[in-house]
DNA sequence: TTCATGCTTCGATGATAGCCGAAGCATTGT
DNA sequence: ACAATGCTTCGGCTATCATCGAAGCATGAA
């Protein structure tokens, strides 16, 4: 049965990663999910076997997307039931609570702390967000400079967007990506206040007791 | 999560009983999915705290019925990406094959037979079918006569309709209801060719040899 | 009251399926 | 050719959850 494909935690997160039409790749959808790749293979297998999704081989690459947009259409109308009941639970996922909250999206911060983050940017007028579209403000230019010793010319990229909305699959909501989201992840790590776990693979990252504070201090919400 | 509530075959199949909209009672919507009362309790109670399904007291029965039009098309969405996927599939359901193949639905034949049976009549042009409409054609009413000594004023009744497809959980296709579908089954026991099952209770149709020969006679499709 | 029916809760069991480590192909790069 | 990367397959472990027996509450009937 379709809904059952959908009913599990990783594939779910999968599938809403996807909702955005693009197409991305096994490992890509392993990270999203918080699993590993082993794992998404066998799940990937079984919504293709499902007709939710159609692989596209490139190269080394597999490249998955929705089969259709029935398919969204669906999904979404399952997305407004859940939110409807007020599921909009943080359910199994993935079993590691450290993970949930900061962890490594490919070269920025995600997980809790990464929502928390960009909810404080935009709260505070300090970036501008359309969509997927997220703008510096002067003000957030000022504030970078200041406090993080980040100016915006570290930040140009031939070919990356300075800021950009990044779906988060443990919250179901956005995180900050693009050049300065990485560049803010690497001052955090050079200002001693976070660093990625020693683990070798591990996408956890371990705030200090300085970092947590220092980092509270700049995008806390007052309520943890 | 929604999609997990509707994933399980019991729950999907209490779920496709509703979506003729009509409210059943909790152990009416266990007969269907062919599991014990408790089982079913249990799943309409989670049912109904991912808001898919209301219940109803009445008197010491509790009926349920899906909460809104928006379920059902929720569901029928996803009837829909299964049938694409070729996922007509049998799955576990009840696990018994004799429920499978032939039982009682309210007073009508059900399972593997009854649908067998409506796509006959549909093939040889006996009934014409428009979705839930089903009507008798003058060819049909013949048949009736001459082989079941069914005859048209046996079937009229001021509140239930002569023909009616009723959706086949274990097959997802529909079988023959109304009082047709009622005298026929009603027919079938009189003239020995099958009897529901002596296990109190049970909603088994069990059919004679000669029943056997006599339906394939009428209704058989060459291939079984 | 006493009994029967419909439904729910509790507890224990068992099977399904997600998960990961290890190893195996396939493709690309050097 | 060799190594590295991306992905898949296989095997075993574990947790989750559907399932049912037994017992407990209700409601309605006698």
């Amino acid at each position: 049965m379709v809904a059952s494909l959908v009913g599990d935690p990783a594939r779910a997160n999968m599938l809403t990663a996807l909702m955005n039409g693009r197409a991305l790749t096994a490992s890509e959808l392993a990270q999203e999910a918080g699993i590993t790749p082993q794992t998404a293979s066998s799940h990937l297998a079984k919504l293709e076997a499902g007709g939710l999704v159609e692989p596209e081989k490139q190269g080394r690459h597999r490249y998955y997307r929705l089969t259709d947009p029935d398919v969204a259409g669906v999904l979404e109308g399952l997305a407004g039931l859940a939110a409807r009941a007020g599921h909009m639970r943080v359910r199994t996922g993935p079993k590691d609570p450290a993970l949930r909250r900061a962890r490594i999206c490919y070269d920025h911060l995600a997980g809790d702390l990464g929502v928390q983050m960009l909810d404080s940017l935009r709260e505070r007028r300090l970036v501008k967000q359309k969509k997927q579209e997220i703008e510096l403000t002067p003000e957030g230019e000022r504030f970078l400079a200041k406090h993080l010793q980040i100016s915006p010319d570290m930040l140009t990229h031939p070919r990356r967007p300075v800021c950009k909305a990044c779906l988060d699959w443990s919250e179901r909501r956005h995180h900050l990506a693009g050049t300065l989201g990485a560049a803010m992840m690497k001052r955090f790590t050079e200002l001693k206040w976070a660093a990625r776990d020693a683990t070798p693979g591990s996408r956890v990252v371990n705030f200090t007791r300085t970092g947590e504070k220092q980092f509270a201090a700049l995008f806390g919400n007052g309520h943890d």
